[in-house]
DNA sequence: TTACTGTATTAACTACAATAGTACAGTTGG
DNA sequence: CCAACTGTACTATTGTAGTTAATACAGTAA
């Protein structure tokens, strides 16, 4: 469901912040939805509970996420606002290796035809995980 | 020339790395010229010559240039292999962007319209206000 | 020889990522 | 109320990367 990787450079808290954003752009947490608490998903992933804290943090700042005091994290409805401006800055990530290309001399025809073929490539961490709803439990 | 960005979060050696690729690409730099060496450079920018040592050091390693012992680094001779697994790099990186766009529910054309555009946008670091429109589609 | 080149090594300092432990504040159900 | 959960805050410690610093060694050339 949530795996991560050591042997990636990235750190752990933005590993996760990743999962997260992806499982919820793929529907699988909808609006309003309770993650898992700091303390249980650290047990889950065998991570500590700051660095979970932070990626919830994270993603609350980032508008992903909204945290209640001794209630939980849940899943905040999406704007188009948001939608957006996370659309924007992926656009503007994309003009970086593009102009790259553009000096090496590559076709924008070329480039193009990569862009459909990613478009439409089956995404990565394929398999979709079921929804398994969990009260904590000792 | 070649400035470096303190407030940016990339590493010295980096920032520089990217700079002579960059000025490789442009043409200012022709193959076989002769660089700054590493403790002249490290003059020019107030670095550490250890810095420097470590960006031609890693040009060294992809490609990018070669070193003579006593007497310099010069720029390597582009090979055609070397400039096709640079592009496959860029475009492997245009791929993740882009499949976050997808589930973002982006539609493709709008990618694309944004692929040409950056492509064809002149500017490149630093110099900005001069929108030299050249082309363009009907 | 002298003065330049690249190269290697070690130490120290800073910042960040992550762990660990503790403490406090708010919610909820029995 | 109380116990058990929630989020939140803080300090201390470890490990690693980036950077500076200083020194040394090896090759080249005037």
């Amino acid at each position: 469901m949530l795996q991560l990787d050591y042997s990636n450079p990235q750190p752990l808290y933005e590993q996760i912040k990743e999962k997260v954003k992806e499982m919820i752009f793929r529907g699988l947490l909808p609006a309003h939805q309770q993650l898992p608490s700091v303390r249980e998903l650290a047990a889950m992933l065998t991570v500590n509970p700051n660095t979970i804290q932070k990626a919830y943090r994270d993603l609350e700042i980032q508008g992903y996420l909204y945290s209640v005091r001794g209630k939980g994290n849940f899943v905040a409805a999406p704007t188009q606002e948001h939608i957006a401006s996370q659309a924007e800055a992926l656009l503007k990530d994309m003009a970086v290796p593009i102009k790259k290309l553009r000096l090496l001399g590559i076709a924008l025809e070329t480039i193009q035809n990569r862009v459909v073929q990613a478009y439409e490539e089956k995404s990565f961490s394929g398999q979709a995980g079921h929804d398994h709803h969990e009260g904590g439990r000792p």
